[in-house]
DNA sequence: CAGGTATCCTTGCGAACACAACTAAATTAT
DNA sequence: ATAATTTAGTTGTGTTCGCAAGGATACCTG
């Protein structure tokens, strides 16, 4: 009573996906931990300092953010709360839409940044990218490309 | 008054790393969306099932299933009391130690799991297995395993 | 075999998230 | 112009999770 290819995967793609969602698991996990302790900065909270920081005018609109940290509106409107609570960021009126509000790194924020970014990226690196070869690396960012419109469709 | 090297990813450990988190925030959202609406059953519960099934006695001490999930203890409290309001699994104490539950998987579990199972591993296949050759998977299998104990640690 | 320690699980608590309902502003249609 | 629709963002509610503390049982040591 079991169709066999279709209810079951072979060992192989069993590894590739369960180790991909452990991986995960256990990665963000620690290095969270990681920013959370040395730092006061969560995950989260670093990669959108990062995301403003980036931005040509060290701002994003909320929605921009949003789609950046691939999270709900609601989760980037509290998520800005909490940031703007610890002044790392500012919201910022827009003239031209007066719906739209820019959220702003602030110069602290922009510090914290500095001060937590050698901790995360020392962390990716021993944590993840120490494990792959430059060949594995390519194939890996390639693959994600892949995978990118089916996963947002 | 940068370091270069250790505080900049190259394009390409941005690519690998930056796609790896957009890729499984992507996917596991939408797996665990597919198997809400058509089976009521999110995809942590389904892994917990998952995981019983496999179980030789189609059991698990809590603990090992914490291990197992890669969730923390409080955590499989809950979602193990989840299960057991709606009878997919139960508690079971041990007879040699009386500190320790087995959380057992019901006939009515199983029925579910086989029920979810066709719906979830097409998911898997089409968002992801679907995008690597056998090579790739392979190289993938392998490169969790390297991160495993780092990441453990 | 008593006292301390370690292990297994649960519970209190707070943090973070998604979904849906909502307000305000802009756009489009009549 | 005004009404209907769409868009940007926030807020209410419920869910899930981790951490730290707690209770019970097992183990270990003198």
């Amino acid at each position: 009573m079991q169709e066999s290819s279709t209810t079951r995967l072979s060992p192989l793609e069993l590894s590739a996906w369960a180790g991909f969602l452990r991986a995960h698991s256990a990665l963000v996990r620690e290095l969270d931990r990681e920013l959370e302790t040395t730092h006061g900065l969560p995950l989260t909270q670093y990669e959108v300092l990062l995301r403003l920081d980036a931005a040509p005018e060290k701002r994003l609109r909320m929605s921009e953010l949003a789609r950046s940290v691939l999270l709900s509106q609601s989760g980037v409107t509290r998520l800005v709360d909490r940031l703007e609570r610890q002044e790392l960021v500012v919201r910022e009126p827009c003239a031209e839409d007066r719906r739209v509000l820019y959220a702003r790194i602030t110069g602290e924020g922009r510090r914290r940044l500095a001060r937590a970014r050698p901790t995360h990226l020392a962390g990716v690196r021993a944590l993840f990218l120490q494990h792959f070869d430059e060949d594995e690396l390519r194939s890996l960012a390639a693959a994600w490309e892949r995978l990118q419109p089916a996963a947002s469709a």
